[in-house]
DNA sequence: GCAGATAATGAAAGCGGTTACAAGGCCGCC
DNA sequence: GGCGGCCTTGTAACCGCTTTCATTATCTGC
């Protein structure tokens, strides 16, 4: 008597094609064709094959089906380590258009332990994705030449080297451009930057789009203005106590490239009796949920947008042979209180 | 001719196990067998076999192993409609166990568009996952009860009435408790409470809590205490303006039900000039990462853990046929400023 | 030295679909 | 009336792996 017990439990078995088609008479041929759709079959046929499918409550294997026609109806995603609202929106946008088309969306982060390439590798040899979306960020990465070209991968917010993959970008330097500009038009013309870590794509392409608006507007930009920030919220507190340790006068603005260095600074200035934007105007990027709390200026970043387009360019890659190209999104700039507000009111201090 | 390019694009061929099997000289069941580790083989034969697959690149299909082996390695995730940052954690969670045991995780946003039960059970049906981790939360849910009984399932904070899942939840009940016995310890006996919307699991669980501590404390509950919310940030902003026309004083303290309310709440006391925690102190739930920001005290919702374990239990669920059963998972109270600072400083507005 | 147990390997039958090919029915048209 | 062609359906060969069963080689103990 075998030893049952051991056995790990298994799921209840499925019926089959053939389950179908000896129910409604046909051959599995035709169940399978009135499934796939692939191939015509007359009404009359269909209509028992799925009454017989109902009654089975049949639902055709997705393994069998990825074997024997080579496609997996699945879109796979892959995002850097850390897991936040921002890539969270992306994949939100990736399951959106996958579901319309009926794919599933396999999620991956690589973590400290796996590296992308791997992952990536895996998932293509395997053949357990159709197609690849790749959120690379900052995230540095090193797929082979050879593997990459011609591959279905779709890239979002950044190229990789040597490449030629297509990408999901966002106009970070018109988004950065604007900025300075709306912050020229309220007034502003002694304006600090505060940028992400030196090497990062997101923060030089922010940096371009200040350099270029400065110069559109005919305003110096001294190499003073610029501080070096890392994206965190310790960084933006590091720069406000800076920047008043400094015995110089504040800036009329400070801009940072992104909005956590932003609260950091906002906290810390206001901690030291700043008002913003009574002394210091202040202006963020990313347009993060604790933005608007907070009243910050920032850019919007299409995130979810990104998601959609990506996914759906993944997919035609696959279903329609399509040669998606490199696309740039739109970003818009949200106007605040804290680069904007004309007067403080009355209220005393929050304590914070 | 067949006309060639109307053709799908396909993935170029890998090599099989068959391809190893002639290149390293032994059979393909040989071959497999070494790479499922499901049976003996002698020590030289595996090098050998190795060594070929290493130079063929080779990498087993994943459809031919989970039709043949009906394992797929893959974990699905259900989540409610909105992605934010709350279950981006938890999904980071599931998905680094996931990925120490070699599973890869299929998540899916249930939209507007699909209906969870359908989800479920094609996921399941159609054998694209071996186990499936369901976030339910304020999202009700109407698996027929034939169909969830002894299948691989695990729920995360909540359960499906009449099943008898298990679920990963947390301690809503001491987590509320612990608060309000800080809020007492601060010193404040009139408390309000700003719930979420009635009917919502997680918000009565934390009324209960409220009520269990009053009552240890001593303390009375009148109705005119609780007020009703929705977890938005224009309910917790209403409540706050609700509370201000009231020519009532002030309570001691508002505990809100969760942070966005107590932000939203947080916004609209300042801009009429009260002083928080000085005038009224202020608490929320979950910890958001605004919460940090605005020094708001609140509660630590191990999200990442929920899904770390409801992961862990789903791959067990079918590795090992274990049965899980429910667990409470405890909350932690983190004390800011907004309920338990001494004196606000000398700053003047800023603006917000 | 030999029966019986044990270990390593190979042969082959699926797993549940897809699809090339063949076959039959029905049509219009010369 | 016969024939080519289209439409629908069936037959059967895969897809690439797992696994049972049989086979052969290697031990073990008496």
């Amino acid at each position: 008597m075998p030893d049952l017990d051991t056995q790990v439990r298994v799921r209840k078995p499925q019926p089959t094609l053939y389950d179908v088609s000896r129910l409604s008479g046909v051959s599995s041929a035709t169940v399978s064709r009135v499934f796939s759709g692939r191939a015509r079959v007359s009404d009359e046929v269909r209509k028992r094959v799925i009454e017989a499918a109902n009654q089975l409550s049949y639902e055709p294997s997705h393994a069998a089906r990825a074997l024997a026609g080579a496609r997996t109806q699945t879109l796979g995603a892959i995002f850097p380590t850390i897991a936040s609202g921002f890539y969270a929106d992306v994949l939100a946008g990736i399951d959106e258009v996958a579901a319309e088309s009926g794919f599933d969306v396999l999620a991956s982060f690589v973590g400290k332990s796996r590296r992308r390439p791997d992952l990536v590798n895996r998932l293509l040899r395997q053949g357990r994705v159709d197609s690849l979306v790749l959120l690379n960020l900052d995230d540095t990465i090193d797929l082979r030449a050879d593997a990459v070209d011609s591959l279905p991968i779709i890239l979002i917010d950044r190229e990789i080297n040597g490449s030629s993959l297509p990408v999901i970008g966002m106009d970070n330097v018109g988004g950065a451009e604007a900025m300075i500009q709306h912050l020229f038009e309220q007034g502003h013309r002694k304006i600090s930057l505060l940028t992400g870590p030196i090497g990062n794509f997101d923060s030089e392409q922010r940096l371009i789009g200040c350099r270029r608006a400065f110069n559109t507007l005919g305003l110096p930009l001294e190499d003073s203005q610029i501080w070096n920030g890392a994206f965190t919220l310790e960084s933006g507190q590091q720069a406000a106590r800076n920047c008043l340790d400094m015995r110089d006068p504040l800036p009329d603005a400070i801009f940072c490239f992104n909005d956590v260095m932003a609260i950091g600074m906002m906290s810390e200035l206001q901690r030291a009796g700043v008002n913003v934007p009574g002394d210091v105007a202040l202006a963020g990027y990313d347009n993060v949920e604790t933005a608007a709390h907070l009243s910050l200026t920032s850019v919007v970043c299409p995130m979810r947008l990104m998601g959609q387009m990506a996914a759906r360019w993944a997919i035609d890659l696959v279903t329609q042979n399509e040669r998606p190209t490199s696309h740039r999104l739109q970003v818009r700039l949200v106007v605040r209180n804290s680069s904007s507000g004309r007067r403080t009111h009355k209220a005393g201090s929050n304590g914070f």
